[in-house]
DNA sequence: TGCAAAATGAAGCATAGGCTACAAATTGCG
DNA sequence: CGCAATTTGTAGCCTATGCTTCATTTTGCA
Protein backbone atom coordinates (compact mmCIF):
# COMPACT_ATOMS: atom_id res chain seq x y z
CA UNK A 1 0.00 0.00 0.00
CA UNK A 2 2.66 2.08 -0.01
CA UNK A 3 4.87 1.20 -3.32
CA UNK A 4 3.03 2.19 -6.05
CA UNK A 5 6.42 2.68 -8.09
CA UNK A 6 8.35 0.33 -6.68
CA UNK A 7 10.86 0.24 -9.98
CA UNK A 8 11.81 3.60 -8.59
CA UNK A 9 12.14 5.42 -12.11
CA UNK A 10 12.86 8.77 -10.64
CA UNK A 11 16.73 9.68 -9.74
CA UNK A 12 17.09 9.44 -5.74
CA UNK A 13 18.77 12.26 -5.09
CA UNK A 14 16.36 14.62 -7.34
CA UNK A 15 12.53 14.18 -6.31
CA UNK A 16 11.91 13.01 -2.84
CA UNK A 17 10.28 9.43 -2.65
CA UNK A 18 6.65 9.89 -0.80
CA UNK A 19 8.26 8.15 1.87
CA UNK A 20 10.62 10.63 2.13
CA UNK A 21 8.25 13.75 2.00
CA UNK A 22 5.76 12.02 4.36
CA UNK A 23 8.62 11.54 7.00
CA UNK A 24 9.82 15.21 6.66
CA UNK A 25 5.83 16.47 7.05
CA UNK A 26 5.80 14.16 10.27
CA UNK A 27 8.90 15.37 11.58
CA UNK A 28 7.79 18.83 10.87
CA UNK A 29 4.22 18.11 12.53
CA UNK A 30 6.16 16.90 15.56
CA UNK A 31 8.19 19.37 16.55
CA UNK A 32 5.20 22.10 15.98
CA UNK A 33 3.57 19.86 18.52
CA UNK A 34 6.53 20.62 20.97
CA UNK A 35 6.71 24.24 20.04
CA UNK A 36 3.99 24.92 22.80
CA UNK A 37 5.94 23.33 25.44
CA UNK A 38 9.61 24.60 24.55
CA UNK A 39 8.10 28.66 24.91
CA UNK A 40 6.76 27.94 27.94
CA UNK A 41 9.32 26.54 29.69
CA UNK A 42 11.58 28.61 28.80
CA UNK A 43 9.61 31.73 29.28
CA UNK A 44 8.72 30.27 33.00
CA UNK A 45 12.77 29.53 33.27
CA UNK A 46 13.28 33.45 32.52
CA UNK A 47 10.46 34.74 34.70
CA UNK A 48 11.71 32.20 37.85
CA UNK A 49 15.33 33.54 37.27
CA UNK A 50 14.40 36.96 36.89
CA UNK A 51 11.25 37.58 39.04
CA UNK A 52 11.81 34.91 41.09
CA UNK A 53 8.25 33.55 40.17
CA UNK A 54 6.61 32.38 37.75
CA UNK A 55 2.50 33.21 38.10
CA UNK A 56 0.06 31.84 35.46
CA UNK A 57 -1.43 35.70 34.43
CA UNK A 58 2.24 36.94 33.82
CA UNK A 59 3.04 33.72 31.79
CA UNK A 60 -0.39 34.64 29.66
CA UNK A 61 0.28 38.44 29.44
CA UNK A 62 3.75 37.52 28.14
CA UNK A 63 2.62 34.91 25.99
CA UNK A 64 -0.26 37.19 24.85
CA UNK A 65 -3.22 34.63 25.60
CA UNK A 66 -5.82 34.42 28.46
CA UNK A 67 -5.13 33.76 31.49
CA UNK A 68 -7.33 30.30 31.13
CA UNK A 69 -5.09 29.02 28.43
CA UNK A 70 -2.04 29.64 30.17
CA UNK A 71 -3.44 27.89 33.14
CA UNK A 72 -4.46 24.85 30.79
CA UNK A 73 -1.08 24.82 29.05
CA UNK A 74 0.41 24.65 32.41
CA UNK A 75 -1.51 21.92 33.42
CA UNK A 76 -0.46 19.73 30.37
CA UNK A 77 3.29 20.69 31.43
CA UNK A 78 2.98 19.23 34.73
CA UNK A 79 0.92 16.11 33.25
CA UNK A 80 4.08 16.21 31.36
CA UNK A 81 6.47 15.97 34.20
CA UNK A 82 8.07 19.68 32.88
CA UNK A 83 6.70 21.51 35.91
CA UNK A 84 4.79 21.48 39.23
CA UNK A 85 2.91 23.98 41.11
CA UNK A 86 0.57 24.24 44.08
CA UNK A 87 -2.32 26.72 43.67
CA UNK A 88 -1.63 30.40 44.04
CA UNK A 89 2.03 29.62 44.69
CA UNK A 90 3.18 29.93 40.81
CA UNK A 91 5.01 27.83 38.70
CA UNK A 92 8.50 26.24 39.02
CA UNK A 93 10.11 23.95 36.78
CA UNK A 94 11.40 20.04 37.20
CA UNK A 95 15.19 19.25 36.62
CA UNK A 96 13.60 17.99 33.05
CA UNK A 97 12.03 20.91 32.80
CA UNK A 98 14.84 23.19 33.19
CA UNK A 99 17.21 21.11 31.41
CA UNK A 100 14.85 21.75 28.19
CA UNK A 101 14.48 25.11 29.05
CA UNK A 102 18.80 25.20 28.54
CA UNK A 103 18.65 23.30 25.50
CA UNK A 104 15.92 26.05 24.03
CA UNK A 105 17.30 29.41 25.16
CA UNK A 106 20.88 28.03 23.73
CA UNK A 107 19.11 27.50 20.46
CA UNK A 108 16.88 30.36 20.57
CA UNK A 109 19.88 32.64 20.46
CA UNK A 110 22.30 30.30 18.43
CA UNK A 111 19.02 31.02 15.95
CA UNK A 112 19.25 34.98 16.14
CA UNK A 113 22.83 35.27 15.92
CA UNK A 114 23.13 33.51 12.48
CA UNK A 115 20.21 35.74 11.26
CA UNK A 116 21.50 38.87 12.55
CA UNK A 117 24.69 37.92 11.04
CA UNK A 118 23.21 37.26 7.64
CA UNK A 119 21.89 40.99 7.47
CA UNK A 120 18.74 40.46 9.21
CA UNK A 121 17.44 43.35 11.68
CA UNK A 122 17.81 42.56 14.94
CA UNK A 123 14.05 42.93 15.68
CA UNK A 124 12.92 40.97 12.96
CA UNK A 125 15.26 38.54 14.08
CA UNK A 126 14.04 37.71 17.17
CA UNK A 127 10.60 37.39 15.93
CA UNK A 128 11.08 34.80 13.47
CA UNK A 129 13.95 33.21 15.71
CA UNK A 130 10.56 32.53 17.93
CA UNK A 131 8.99 30.16 15.70
CA UNK A 132 11.99 29.16 13.27
CA UNK A 133 14.17 27.49 15.88
CA UNK A 134 11.37 24.71 17.40
CA UNK A 135 12.21 23.19 13.51
CA UNK A 136 16.11 23.48 13.64
CA UNK A 137 17.50 20.13 14.25
CA UNK A 138 20.74 19.27 15.93
CA UNK A 139 22.79 18.58 12.64
CA UNK A 140 21.08 22.11 11.56
CA UNK A 141 22.08 23.29 15.02
CA UNK A 142 26.35 22.09 14.39
CA UNK A 143 26.14 23.87 11.10
CA UNK A 144 25.16 27.02 12.56
CA UNK A 145 27.55 26.66 15.47
CA UNK A 146 30.34 25.87 12.78
CA UNK A 147 29.35 28.67 10.55
CA UNK A 148 29.73 31.70 13.23
CA UNK A 149 32.89 30.18 14.13
CA UNK A 150 34.09 30.04 10.98
CA UNK A 151 32.73 33.65 10.97
CA UNK A 152 34.63 34.97 14.36
CA UNK A 153 37.70 33.82 13.48
CA UNK B 1 -2.95 46.20 34.40
CA UNK B 2 -0.49 46.16 31.81
CA UNK B 3 1.99 48.13 33.43
CA UNK B 4 3.54 46.53 36.27
CA UNK B 5 6.98 48.16 35.32
CA UNK B 6 5.73 51.95 34.76
CA UNK B 7 9.34 53.11 35.39
CA UNK B 8 10.86 51.33 32.53
CA UNK B 9 13.71 50.43 34.49
CA UNK B 10 15.23 48.23 32.14
CA UNK B 11 17.21 49.18 28.60
CA UNK B 12 14.72 49.17 26.54
CA UNK B 13 16.98 47.36 23.84
CA UNK B 14 17.79 44.57 26.15
CA UNK B 15 14.86 42.53 27.18
CA UNK B 16 11.76 42.69 25.48
CA UNK B 17 8.82 44.05 26.80
CA UNK B 18 6.02 42.28 27.21
CA UNK B 19 3.50 43.49 24.97
CA UNK B 20 6.27 42.88 22.46
CA UNK B 21 7.46 39.36 23.44
CA UNK B 22 3.39 39.00 23.40
CA UNK B 23 3.13 40.50 19.90
CA UNK B 24 6.17 37.97 18.45
CA UNK B 25 4.55 34.91 19.94
CA UNK B 26 1.04 35.89 18.24
CA UNK B 27 2.83 36.35 14.80
CA UNK B 28 4.41 32.95 15.45
CA UNK B 29 0.91 31.28 16.12
CA UNK B 30 -0.74 32.99 12.99
CA UNK B 31 2.67 32.05 10.80
CA UNK B 32 1.69 28.31 12.37
CA UNK B 33 -1.98 28.49 11.51
CA UNK B 34 -1.08 29.03 7.81
CA UNK B 35 1.29 26.72 7.49
CA UNK B 36 -0.54 23.31 6.91
CA UNK B 37 -2.29 25.49 3.68
CA UNK B 38 0.43 26.32 2.67
CA UNK B 39 2.13 22.71 2.64
CA UNK B 40 -0.93 21.28 1.03
CA UNK B 41 -1.10 24.23 -1.48
CA UNK B 42 2.47 23.48 -3.06
CA UNK B 43 1.98 19.77 -2.85
CA UNK B 44 -1.18 20.24 -4.81
CA UNK B 45 0.48 22.63 -7.56
CA UNK B 46 3.35 20.20 -7.41
CA UNK B 47 1.22 16.70 -8.01
CA UNK B 48 -1.12 18.80 -10.74
CA UNK B 49 2.15 20.19 -12.41
CA UNK B 50 4.12 17.06 -12.80
CA UNK B 51 1.20 14.67 -12.77
CA UNK B 52 -1.67 16.12 -14.18
CA UNK B 53 -3.85 15.87 -11.27
CA UNK B 54 -3.38 15.62 -7.48
CA UNK B 55 -5.40 13.27 -5.70
CA UNK B 56 -6.26 12.96 -1.93
CA UNK B 57 -5.30 10.00 -1.46
CA UNK B 58 -1.95 11.10 -3.27
CA UNK B 59 -1.84 13.93 -1.19
CA UNK B 60 -2.34 12.11 1.87
CA UNK B 61 0.48 9.82 1.21
CA UNK B 62 2.35 12.46 0.71
CA UNK B 63 1.85 14.48 3.59
CA UNK B 64 2.18 11.41 5.58
CA UNK B 65 -1.46 11.64 7.04
CA UNK B 66 -4.68 9.38 6.33
CA UNK B 67 -6.69 10.09 3.34
CA UNK B 68 -9.79 11.35 5.57
CA UNK B 69 -7.44 13.72 7.23
CA UNK B 70 -6.46 15.62 3.89
CA UNK B 71 -10.02 14.87 2.98
CA UNK B 72 -11.25 17.56 5.19
CA UNK B 73 -7.85 20.04 4.96
CA UNK B 74 -9.08 20.33 1.68
CA UNK B 75 -12.51 20.96 2.15
CA UNK B 76 -10.78 23.81 4.29
CA UNK B 77 -9.19 25.01 1.41
CA UNK B 78 -11.72 25.08 -0.98
CA UNK B 79 -13.62 26.71 1.89
CA UNK B 80 -10.98 29.29 2.02
CA UNK B 81 -10.86 29.59 -1.78
CA UNK B 82 -7.44 28.11 -2.39
CA UNK B 83 -9.07 24.94 -4.31
CA UNK B 84 -11.61 23.88 -6.23
CA UNK B 85 -12.67 20.08 -6.65
CA UNK B 86 -15.39 18.06 -7.74
CA UNK B 87 -15.96 14.33 -6.11
CA UNK B 88 -13.71 11.93 -7.94
CA UNK B 89 -11.97 14.20 -10.10
CA UNK B 90 -9.22 15.69 -8.54
CA UNK B 91 -8.21 18.70 -6.65
CA UNK B 92 -7.21 22.06 -8.76
CA UNK B 93 -5.86 25.43 -7.67
CA UNK B 94 -7.60 28.46 -7.95
CA UNK B 95 -5.88 31.55 -8.87
CA UNK B 96 -5.66 32.12 -5.55
CA UNK B 97 -4.30 29.13 -4.62
CA UNK B 98 -1.29 29.12 -7.60
CA UNK B 99 -0.04 32.44 -6.41
CA UNK B 100 0.01 31.15 -3.01
CA UNK B 101 1.64 28.10 -4.21
CA UNK B 102 4.42 29.79 -5.82
CA UNK B 103 5.51 32.07 -3.28
CA UNK B 104 5.69 28.94 -0.88
CA UNK B 105 8.04 27.22 -3.54
CA UNK B 106 10.41 30.10 -3.88
CA UNK B 107 10.34 30.73 -0.05
CA UNK B 108 10.80 27.19 0.05
CA UNK B 109 14.15 26.88 -2.56
CA UNK B 110 15.56 30.20 -0.72
CA UNK B 111 15.45 28.62 2.39
CA UNK B 112 16.94 25.73 1.51
CA UNK B 113 20.01 27.24 -0.40
CA UNK B 114 20.83 29.73 2.79
CA UNK B 115 21.03 26.46 4.86
CA UNK B 116 23.30 24.30 2.29
CA UNK B 117 25.46 27.47 2.12
CA UNK B 118 25.64 27.57 5.65
CA UNK B 119 26.92 23.99 5.59
CA UNK B 120 23.99 21.78 6.37
CA UNK B 121 23.62 18.78 4.72
CA UNK B 122 21.48 18.60 1.82
CA UNK B 123 19.13 16.05 3.54
CA UNK B 124 19.14 17.87 6.66
CA UNK B 125 18.35 21.77 5.02
CA UNK B 126 14.84 19.76 2.73
CA UNK B 127 13.38 18.34 5.76
CA UNK B 128 13.95 21.37 8.36
CA UNK B 129 13.02 24.25 5.96
CA UNK B 130 10.13 22.29 5.66
CA UNK B 131 9.19 23.56 9.20
CA UNK B 132 11.57 26.82 9.05
CA UNK B 133 9.96 28.37 5.88
CA UNK B 134 6.57 29.14 7.26
CA UNK B 135 8.09 31.59 10.01
CA UNK B 136 10.72 33.38 7.78
CA UNK B 137 9.38 36.88 6.75
CA UNK B 138 9.44 38.81 4.19
CA UNK B 139 12.51 41.14 5.87
CA UNK B 140 14.35 37.91 6.66
CA UNK B 141 13.56 36.49 3.04
CA UNK B 142 15.23 39.39 1.58
CA UNK B 143 18.21 39.25 3.70
CA UNK B 144 18.54 36.09 2.64
CA UNK B 145 18.43 36.74 -1.02
CA UNK B 146 20.88 39.29 -0.35
CA UNK B 147 23.18 36.96 1.43
CA UNK B 148 23.48 34.86 -1.28
CA UNK B 149 24.30 37.30 -3.76
CA UNK B 150 27.12 38.55 -2.19
CA UNK B 151 28.49 35.05 -1.31
CA UNK B 152 27.58 34.24 -5.42
CA UNK B 153 29.60 37.67 -6.52
C1' DT C 1 -20.47 -7.50 -18.28
C1' DG C 2 -20.21 -7.91 -13.67
C1' DC C 3 -17.79 -8.06 -9.53
C1' DA C 4 -13.84 -7.08 -6.53
C1' DA C 5 -10.51 -3.74 -5.40
C1' DA C 6 -9.43 0.86 -4.86
C1' DA C 7 -10.60 5.49 -4.12
C1' DT C 8 -13.59 8.68 -2.00
C1' DG C 9 -16.15 10.76 1.34
C1' DA C 10 -18.86 11.03 5.80
C1' DA C 11 -19.21 10.26 10.67
C1' DG C 12 -17.58 10.03 15.10
C1' DC C 13 -13.80 10.49 18.38
C1' DA C 14 -9.46 12.52 20.45
C1' DT C 15 -6.05 16.15 21.54
C1' DA C 16 -4.17 20.72 21.43
C1' DG C 17 -4.82 25.30 21.90
C1' DG C 18 -7.66 29.28 21.74
C1' DC C 19 -11.72 32.03 23.97
C1' DT C 20 -15.37 33.96 27.40
C1' DA C 21 -17.87 33.76 31.56
C1' DC C 22 -18.23 32.67 36.14
C1' DA C 23 -16.76 31.09 40.79
C1' DA C 24 -13.48 30.90 44.48
C1' DA C 25 -9.32 32.17 46.87
C1' DT C 26 -5.94 35.54 48.19
C1' DT C 27 -4.05 39.99 48.89
C1' DG C 28 -3.66 44.32 50.21
C1' DC C 29 -5.10 48.57 51.64
C1' DG C 30 -8.17 51.96 53.93
C1' DC D 1 -10.05 43.90 60.28
C1' DG D 2 -12.76 43.55 56.55
C1' DC D 3 -14.02 44.32 52.03
C1' DA D 4 -12.75 45.28 47.21
C1' DA D 5 -9.59 44.28 43.71
C1' DT D 6 -6.67 40.89 41.87
C1' DT D 7 -5.46 36.40 40.89
C1' DT D 8 -6.51 31.85 40.14
C1' DG D 9 -9.03 28.18 38.73
C1' DT D 10 -13.22 25.78 36.41
C1' DA D 11 -16.54 25.02 32.85
C1' DG D 12 -18.16 25.15 28.45
C1' DC D 13 -17.50 26.23 23.69
C1' DC D 14 -14.87 26.68 19.22
C1' DT D 15 -11.51 25.44 15.42
C1' DA D 16 -7.78 22.82 13.52
C1' DT D 17 -5.67 18.59 12.83
C1' DG D 18 -5.18 14.02 13.50
C1' DC D 19 -7.30 9.09 13.60
C1' DT D 20 -10.42 4.83 12.63
C1' DT D 21 -14.49 2.92 10.76
C1' DC D 22 -17.97 2.38 7.49
C1' DA D 23 -20.67 3.40 3.38
C1' DT D 24 -20.59 4.69 -1.36
C1' DT D 25 -18.74 5.40 -5.93
C1' DT D 26 -15.57 4.33 -9.58
C1' DT D 27 -12.55 1.59 -12.03
C1' DG D 28 -10.50 -1.97 -14.09
C1' DC D 29 -9.94 -6.53 -15.21
C1' DA D 30 -11.25 -11.51 -15.71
Amino acid sequence: MDDEDPIRLSAPAELPGEDTQAHRFGRAREAQATAVTEDYVELIDDLVTTGGEARPTDIARRLGVAHATAIKTIARLKRDGFAVSRPYRGVFLTEQGRELACRVRARHRLVVEVLTTLGVPEEVAEADAEGIEHFVSPATLAAFSAFLDRRDR
